[in-house]
DNA sequence: CCAGTGCGTTTGCAATTGCAAGCAGCGTGA
DNA sequence: TCACGCTGCTTGCAATTGCAAACGCACTGG
């Protein structure tokens, strides 16, 4: 069981790398860590402390909290229903630009699902007990089946369809 | 190099053990670790890894971010809102939708701030309740009238233009 | 008084992290 | 062709993690 979730992390560090543009050496220099380990961390075949991990967010200029979830390291949130209720939270936005972020939001959840049959986003390590009913609140607008606009989505389209998704490793060639 | 904060989580977490009214074997046995080992984790004598903090928070029914912030490991960077928190964390998005988000988002509160510095967002009058999109045809009708906001086409003409995965053409392909 | 049970701590060791050094492949220039 | 620099990968080894077993102490009670 050490094998197979410590390989995900590994993926996302080298895509996060690779889309950076960087090399594996500059990012290990970046990180304060040697390049060796970097090459197995992103392998897989060493499982990194959580110093490590953030040195190595800290290089790649991504949040570590985004390392620490991709890792499974926090998993304490709702994971869908968290950026829906801040939305709907925030009184900094006007309401149509909240209805806006949703449907984006929506849009990409969507879009993952139809692109990403497979869970990507990394299996649950702890099968979700009760899915909290985040019932909106009164005033909530009815959010009906069209989410978006047709532009809107056109708009999207570079980022979802297929480079924003990007797990399909363009060029990843091992071996 | 070693952190002198590992100290710090250390006594955290004794804290909150002490504070939750559970002796040191119990939490020991709930996050699954050795309880010799979390006697030293305590007392500052190791630096627990990252997947034994994350338990450590579970047994503890903490928030494991809270835990992370405490050892150092996540940027006490204040979250510029809980919408921002939120899609940081969210895993269900790919790390471009991710930026996307935040890129609206963030367009989004500097209009707001531009044109209503003082005036809650929610009370400007400038933006209809709930938009109610219900178009007859999928063409593309003439865009005397978008159907989205001003600010939303704004916002999102950076990334149409090249920039939202930094300088990478998306299909731009040698073949 | 001594067995039994709880607490936190110390000790010794297998397993792992993380690194310095070195290796093989590829492209560039003399 | 060789030298140089770059890419990532493999190899030993010191240092550390994390645990099982055992220790000392306080409390209960037969």
């Amino acid at each position: 069981m050490a094998l197979p979730k410590v390989g995900s992390i590994g993926e996302y560090i080298r895509e996060q790398r690779t889309q950076a543009k960087i090399s594996l050496r500059q990012l290990a220099a970046a990180a304060g860590v040697s390049n060796p380990y970097l090459s197995q961390i992103e392998r897989g075949l060493r499982k990194p402390s959580a110093e490590i991990l953030n040195q190595i967010a800290k290089g790649l200029h991504i949040s570590a909290q985004a390392l620490y979830v991709q890792a499974g390291l926090i998993e304490d949130r709702e994971p869908d229903s968290d950026v829906l209720t801040a939305i709907r939270a925030d009184n900094l936005i006007t309401e149509r630009q909240r209805q806006v972020l949703i449907d984006i939001y929506e849009s990409f959840r969507k879009e993952n699902r139809a692109g990403a049959p497979e869970e990507d986003a990394r299996t649950a390590k702890n099968a979700p007990p009760a899915p909290e009913p985040h019932e909106s609140d009164a005033g909530s607008p009815p959010d009906d089946e069209s989410p978006l606009p047709e532009e809107f989505t056109a708009a999207l389209k570079p980022y979802t369809a297929s480079s924003v998704n990007g797990h399909v490793t363009p060029e990843t060639k091992e071996g």
